[in-house]
DNA sequence: TGCATTAATACACTCAATGTAGCAATACAT
DNA sequence: ATGTATTGCTACATTGAGTGTATTAATGCA
């Protein structure tokens, strides 16, 4: 990697901690981009030169994620069911999530943020409604004799809409997170058995 | 109904009407509000009197809408399953958009613009989004004994999921609206037979 | 008729987001 | 090493969404 890049790449970083710390200080709606950029010492404009909104300096690793789980269901796996490997999938997103977002506070904030700021859970629903149509793409192209592509949007479709659904339910009960990970890992199964044939 | 509340319904669908108008003949981004207030004669504070955001005004009878399937998940069949209650809910909505906004081609404009503009995309996926945590609450109080509040939430969650996404297929793939409302009808069933379970 | 409510307005304002032009550091060629 | 092209960042100006506040006028109601 070029310093010119390496330079850009450090910007990016300055931009999300700045914004992250500034949320958590005086919450979403209360900071402005400007006071962002201020805080990373850059022009309100960079701002915006590296997040197309506000709320997508919160949602900054998401397109390698998507590719990261397009790819897994690229490897097939040998007698492995279309279900099985989008379940595969969702976990290796969730788990480059962890690795990546936890130590630097972001899925933290996001979790928070997505809660609680209508603006920011849009955000979100949208990335993970595109997250989805890849998902589907790359399931047909994985399995092209037994899902056509309407059949892979609505098995993509369901899986992750059983998942986050449950994942929303279970944080909102309070549950711990290894209880919030076994309702995200049960939902499919679940929505199967009580889904009419 | 009295008077004064009849008066700020015409405003509203004046509001309405304006703006599916100018959508049309000039496109969204292109469009405004201060120019759909101009158009039906109005101010532009009063369009915010009515809708929270620019968005919202192609989304106008949602919240009436969610209250239809959750009252059709409120009654019950005997011998009726969670997913069947929850399909002949879908249904009921999808009918009251049908019978409502197809008239005034705001049914028509809301598919093209959510379609091609991010912003009424995001709008729209976050109203589903709260709808469907209102079913997935109706259904668990529907079915208390079969099923929990993440259970719930997990079957409504790929319910919809699934119908929406094979829709979204559907559409982009240029089928026919019977073709599509096939693919919705049995984009569950083809979720429940392939998720693994 | 008098009083309370409220839909709509006028006005001023904040802030997100974009366009444009220029500067300065980096990359890369000769 | 030196010139040239690229590009990340900045400054400045502008548009347009959305909000706060006070006011007017019509409606509802006693």
């Amino acid at each position: 990697m070029g310093l010119r890049e390496a330079k850009k790449e450090r910007t990016r970083e300055a931009l999300v901690e700045a914004a992250v710390r500034l949320f958590e200080e005086k919450g979403y709606e209360r900071t402005t981009v400007a006071q962002i950029a201020a805080a990373a010492q850059l022009s309100t404009r960079t701002f915006f030169l590296h997040f197309a909104a506000k709320e997508d300096v919160l949602l900054a690793n998401s397109v390698p994620r998507v590719e990261l789980g397009v790819a897994a269901l690229g490897d097939r796996r040998p007698g492995e069911t279309p279900g099985d490997a989008l379940v595969r999938a969702i976990g290796a997103m969730v788990a480059d999530a962890s690795a990546k977002d936890l130590p630097t506070g972001l899925a933290a904030a996001r979790a928070r943020l997505v809660a609680t700021e209508p603006a920011v859970q849009a955000r979100l629903l949208q990335r993970m409604a595109t997250a989805q149509t890849a998902l589907a793409d790359a399931l047909h192209h994985a399995y092209p004799d037994e899902l056509d592509p309407v059949a892979a949007a609505a098995v993509a479709g369901a899986a992750i809409g059983a998942v986050s659904a449950a994942a929303v339910v279970a944080l909102r009960h309070g549950l711990s997170p290894t209880q919030v990970r076994e309702a995200m890992l049960k939902a499919p199964a679940t929505a199967a058995t009580h889904l009419p044939k």
